[in-house]
RNA sequence: CGGGGUAUAGCGCAGCCUGGUAGCGCAUCUGCUUUGGGAGCAGAGGGUCGUUGGUUCGAAUCCAGCUGCCCCGACCA
């Protein structure tokens, strides 16, 4: 491929209006333009990528014994109504009518559809184990679209479904995805981490998200420094460390006229953080007979809303009370809230149910208790896993302690169970001649978003440092001083040729402009090797190759670039 | 869906306050020169100033509605 022939509008400038580094190397590399809020056309040099990405997924996902479908974009409301997610769906599922004034959907994903081709198709135990895997535009009218391709409304997925007659075969299935998954991320030479996950809204048992690892990631990962344990944040479990000191203090009470938080009550009366308690009073679930619920955390912990949501007392979506109803249930305001006396149940975090002799609000506004202890002054608290992971916390394996990056997620891997199937009705006979409802399993993989994180995590102040993978080229050439050596654009063509018969793919960069200008665009979009012709190096039958991510120049005899290519990857 | 911006040439912006028919840089086109880190000179083309309505002799400029796009929050791969 010549330059001089491509479609490659790169930009010298930032463009504005793009507050993450992939989002803006996209545009000035001329990957990508946007049509509208959250839609983008791939230019062809951001395609290339994108085929790359979706080959590997291919290779992988067929490696491992599954088989690609192509399915319809639309689809048709009846089959949402069946699985219940026409009406769980909020307005991200955009819904549309035929001229019939049919309902339709733009599909979101796939599981509907797969199911219902698999309930129709598979009707013996005998032709599964099965898994089905496709890769294509998925839309999610997002309410906000942002970062590029990182969260655009239309996107592409790989997504697998795998059907399995029995709980153990779905295990194995699933650990089937998980080891391709890692080949796959593999193969993308990216940093990533496979870290358990909450599964969400979709539903299911076990569940694994894949994230590349990157600064600017929106998810906080947790991994542990002595062993493999590693969870998304929602996750990571928290184990109460230390034991209970026995009470050295007196309870009191204290006025605390203008300390509405933890910070103020910290630094006026000068106690240590981790000798107090906060307060949080969300909606109760109908398991309760109140119908609020308190919960407490050590003063320097966080809620983490996840867990919150999962207890069984607290109500689902989870609901912080209001000013108004925490005054009318507690007496006193957010400001001075605490477990003495606290009129409706509390359920505690285990590190602050470890607290001795704490500070927390008195249930009477400007007041606070100091030098309380559970039993003592308070009921023995109910306990559960209620906050966020901290750097440094101890792993719950009891390995080492827990680090905290940030992470782009690209893949996740659930167990779905039989959400869908008994919903819909997928069935096959087993082997005693009976109805038996399948076991889906489902893997997504964020394709575009996939090209977003490689950038996250793989640029410099000159633009993209592609992974050799990924990269759109594997090699470019920039021929110099063309106009004083007729040669010099000889043989760049004459080495383009001898590297493509060899497999490369190769980018001639042969524009009519300064060797500056080409310099800075080859670096911008990133193109790992470098080969630079010129009358000086020819002179003397070498080029110079230069790899992306090293300063250093190397000269090679003409009679040996292949190997140096080779060498230098 | 709440809050805040913004809309003038392909891109980035000025002009608006104080109304008089649009300008700068980059990019593009032509010619000549130029080739080791985003070249020089000379010339040229390109905008119904987001849209609709209002005020006015006259609107990019003042007023109102609508729309697009961006940011912050709640939501998500």
């Amino acid at each position: 491929m010549r330059t001089s022939e491509m479609l490659l509008p790169t930009l010298k400038e930032d463009p504005v209006d793009t507050v993450v580094i992939s989002h803006k190397l996209m545009l000035r590399a001329g990957m990508i333009r946007q049509l509208a809020s959250g839609l983008y056309t791939w230019l062809p040099l951001g395609l290339r990528v994108l085929k790359k990405v979706e080959r590997i997924i291919r290779e992988e996902m067929d490696r491992a014994g599954a088989q690609e479908v192509l399915m319809p974009g639309v689809q048709p409301a009846e089959l949402w109504q069946e699985s219940g997610r026409w009406s769980q769906f909020g307005p991200e599922l955009l819904r549309l009518k035929d001229r019939h004034e049919r309902d339709f959907c733009l599909g979101p994903t796939h599981e509907e559809v797969i199911t219902d081709i698999v309930r129709r198709e598979v009707s013996s135990y005998k032709q599964l184990p099965l898994n089905l895997y496709q890769m294509q535009t998925k839309f999610r009218d997002e309410v906000r679209p942002r970062f590029g391709v990182m969260r655009s409304r239309e996107f592409i997925m790989k997504d697998a479904y795998s059907f399995d007659s029995n709980e153990d075969g779905l295990r194995k299935s699933y650990q089937a995805m998980y080891e391709a998954y890692c080949r796959i991320f593999d193969r993308f030479g990216l940093d990533y981490r496979a870290v358990l996950a909450d599964s969400g809204a979709i539903g299911g048992s076990g569940s694994q998200e894949f994230h590349v690892l990157a600064d600017s990631g929106e998810d906080e990962i947790v991994f542990s420094d002595g062993s493999g344990y590693a969870a998304n944040i929602e996750k990571a479990e928290c184990i109460a460390s230390g034991n209970r000191n026995d009470p050295d203090e007196q309870m009191r009470k204290v006025e605390t006229p203008t300390q509405k938080t933890i910070e103020a009550l910290v630094n006026d009366f000068g106690i240590d953080i981790q000798k107090t308690v906060k307060t949080l009073i969300v909606r109760a679930s109908d398991l309760c007979k109140a119908d609020f619920i308190a919960l407490i955390l050590r003063g320097d912990h966080t809620l983490n809303e996840v867990k919150a949501e999962n207890h069984p007392m607290v109500a689902s979506p989870l609901t912080f009370a209001t000013e108004s109803e925490i005054e009318a249930v507690m007496g006193a305001g957010p400001g001075s809230l605490g477990p003495v006396n606290c009129p409706i149940p509390l359920v505690t975090d285990r590190q602050a149910a470890m607290c001795s002799d704490f500070g927390a609000g008195a249930n009477e506004n400007g007041w606070h208790y100091f030098g309380i202890n559970w039993d003592r002054d308070c009921a023995a608290p109910k306990t559960a896993d209620l906050r966020n992971a901290a750097e440094g916390d101890p792993a719950p394996d009891g390995s080492g302690s827990y680090l905290i990056r940030r992470g782009i997620e690209v893949g996740h891997v659930f167990q779905l169970g039989k959400k869908y199937s008994l919903a819909m009705d997928a069935t096959v006979l087993d082997e005693n001649g009976k109805q038996s409802v399948l076991f889906m399993g489902c893997y997504g993989i964020g394709v575009t978003r996939i090209v977003a994180a490689a950038i996250e995590q793989r640029h410099d102040d000159r633009g993209i440092c592609w992974p050799r993978s990924l990269s759109p080229f594997d090699i470019c050439i920039v021929p110099i001083g063309g106009n004083k050596n007729p040669a010099v654009d000889v043989e760049a063509v004459r080495i383009q040729n001898e590297l493509q018969d060899r497999g490369l793919e190769v980018l001639l960069d042969d524009r009519n402009l300064g060797p500056g200008s080409r310099f800075a665009d080859m670096d911008l979009i990133g193109i790992p090797i470098r080969i630079v012709v010129s009358p000086k190096t020819l002179e003397e039958s070498e080029v110079e190759l230069k790899h992306r991510t090293q300063d250093i120049v190397i000269r090679v005899p003409l009679s040996d670039i292949l190997d140096n290519v080779i060498t230098l990857e």
